[in-house]
RNA sequence: GUCCCCAUCGUCUAGAGGCCUAGGACACCACCCUUUCAAGGUGGAGACACGGGUUCGAACCCCGUUGGGGACGCCA
């Protein structure tokens, strides 16, 4: 895609000597006021799977130029989310707050280059301009500009003011972006936005377009809540003389509400999916299939991902988020975890709770069955808590289903002559239980269900369970004849 | 209000003028499998917001309408 200068850079300018290709540089800019969402974590794969797409550089910047609202529990928030999420960063991150006094020099120099000016306005006339604004046609030009040409000598005592950078008054601004296309806007529709704060401060607008170029960003990958700040940043640049990274607005996703996704709107922290057992493999690909696509692809492996991933197929209409379908995708890399890691987590996890050891049979026994009760989760909170019939020693919590099969003296009669058949059997293989079940049943004139479910609630505690001859097997012949005659006693 | 963006099944999307009586995925329904629950298999229902153009031909191009969203801070 031609453009103007695709990836230039100002400063410092690259030798011809040495003359590397021109190298993505892209960042992920949260501002530290609340956990990492959804939405913001969306933003930061795209920016790093364009990076590693293109071998160059995914840089962090923490946007904390506001004042008291950054924390730093949203600071740590939002590294562990990266992290969790597996969203390695290029170099150290940026803290904004840290370049105050560069933001601060370059708005003197734009004063100095006769692009922006002091300007004296109070609180109330600006107010009274909004006001002005809304009644007369509502426009978005909300500064009149009253102090962009007049003399400083005029400027009032006890008044500190705000430095404005003077926008073009006619034409219009057309943007390039890689997933919006040219987006044009009059230029009589943008004020003299202030970038320098009246405390000497820098605004986010000018912040922004310093960091950016000075970190050498050649593309910035933000929400589409953004495109109308890319012009206002556009002229900043080219008043800084500076080149115009590549804007791509991605869209944004929206609540169940179809409103932007905020803290308001229900939106969670990764944390709380990274707590509900989500993989951080099955997140990338869910939030990677919102807003972007590859033909009918679905399951997209990260690796996969960076291969293909491009601006170009970002859609450009919003999206809304579907847990059902994060949780099927994670279903399905669930399965396509290594078992022996798998495990090695449930145990950690289990031998964690307070009061809990694990058996080495215990051990030995979810490595076993560790592959029906995959089958049957969606996510690691719900393996952990089916493999409780595996990792506990008899005897088991018993839920209120089960309790009533075993309620029936009857089921408990059947169980106890079962567990003499069983009693007098050496080997001790599924396919053989499973046959050994079936001969009894038919001899005692059974279904075989109503042999299988109060075997099922003694030997797991559950009305539900991975295949129960499965169950016995991994149990061992010990286990399951021990939990039976608990049962049937 | 003004400016900007968007518009295909409930949801995520494929589709870049004829390949579309619109494909896939999730969810849903039915059936199969079956000792429960899943998984798996098979099948089903389900969408081009509306109106005008342009064209031999439009989901795709243009205009308008409607609807949705975003932005209009000494927040980021």
């Amino acid at each position: 895609m031609p453009r103007a200068r695709p990836y230039g850079r100002s400063n410092p300018p690259p030798t011809a000597a040495s003359n590397p290709p021109m190298s993505v540089v892209t960042r992920f800019a949260p501002s530290p006021t609340g956990f990492l969402h959804i939405g913001g974590a969306r933003t930061a794969l795209f920016n790093w799977l364009f990076a590693r797409h293109h071998e160059g550089s995914f840089t962090l910047r923490i946007e904390d130029t506001d004042r008291k609202r950054s924390t730093d529990e949203a600071i740590a928030a939002i590294f562990h989310g990266l992290s969790w999420l597996g969203l390695d960063h290029d170099g150290n991150a940026v803290f904004q707050s840290n370049n105050a006094a560069r933001h601060a020099e370059v708005a003197e120099q734009l004063i100095v280059e006769g692009k922006a000016y002091r300007c004296y306005c109070t609180p109330e006339e600006l107010t009274e301009m909004r006001e002005n604004a809304r009644n007369s046609g509502g426009s978005t030009r909300i500064y009149d500009g009253r102090w962009r040409d007049r003399d400083p000598a005029e400027a009032p005592d006890g008044i500190a003011p705000v430095v404005r950078i003077k926008m073009p008054l006619d034409g219009e601004t057309t943007i390039s972006d890689l997933v919006q296309g040219d987006v044009t806007r009059a230029n009589d529709t943008l004020d003299d936005f202030i970038i320098l704060r009246s405390d000497g401060t820098p605004t986010y607008m000018l912040a922004v377009v310093i960091d950016d170029h000075d970190m050498g960003v050649t593309h910035a990958i933000r929400g589409d809540d953004h495109l109308n700040n890319a012009f206002r940043q556009y002229h900043l640049f080219e008043a800084c003389g500076w080149d115009v990274p590549h804007f791509a607005h991605i869209p944004l996703i929206h609540g169940a509400d179809g409103a932007k996704l905020s803290k308001r709107h229900g939106a969670l922290g990764v944390e709380h999916y990274e707590e509900l057992g989500i993989l951080p493999e099955a997140m990338r690909n869910y939030l990677l299939r919102l807003g972007w696509s590859h033909g009918d692809d679905e399951i997209i492996p990260t690796e996969q991902a960076i291969a293909w991933f491009e601006l170009d197929s970002v859609g450009r209409s919003p999206a809304r988020f579907d847990m059902d379908k994060l949780l099927n995708l994670n279903a399905h890399y669930l399965k396509e975890t290594d078992p022996e890691e798998l495990a090695a987590q449930i145990v950690a996890i289990a031998a964690d709770t307070p009061g809990t050891t694990v058996s080495p049979a215990a051990k030995a026994r979810l490595s076993a069955g560790l592959g029906g009760l995959t089958k049957r989760a969606k996510t690691i909170n719900e393996l952990i808590d089916s493999s409780e019939l595996y990792l506990r020693d008899a005897p088991l919590a018993v839920n209120d289903k089960a309790a009533a099969i075993l309620g029936d003296p009857e089921a408990r009669q059947t169980l106890g002559a079962l567990a003499e058949e069983l009693g007098k059997i050496t080997s001790w293989t599924e396919a053989e239980l499973d046959q050994i079940a079936r001969n009894f049943a038919e001899s005692k004139g059974l279904k075989l269900g109503q042999v299988a479910q109060p075997l099922r609630a003694a030997l797991t505690g559950s009305n539900v369970s991975p295949g129960i001859f499965e169950v016995m097997a991994v149990l061992g012949r010990d286990e399951t004849l021990t939990r039976l005659e608990i049962a049937v006693n």
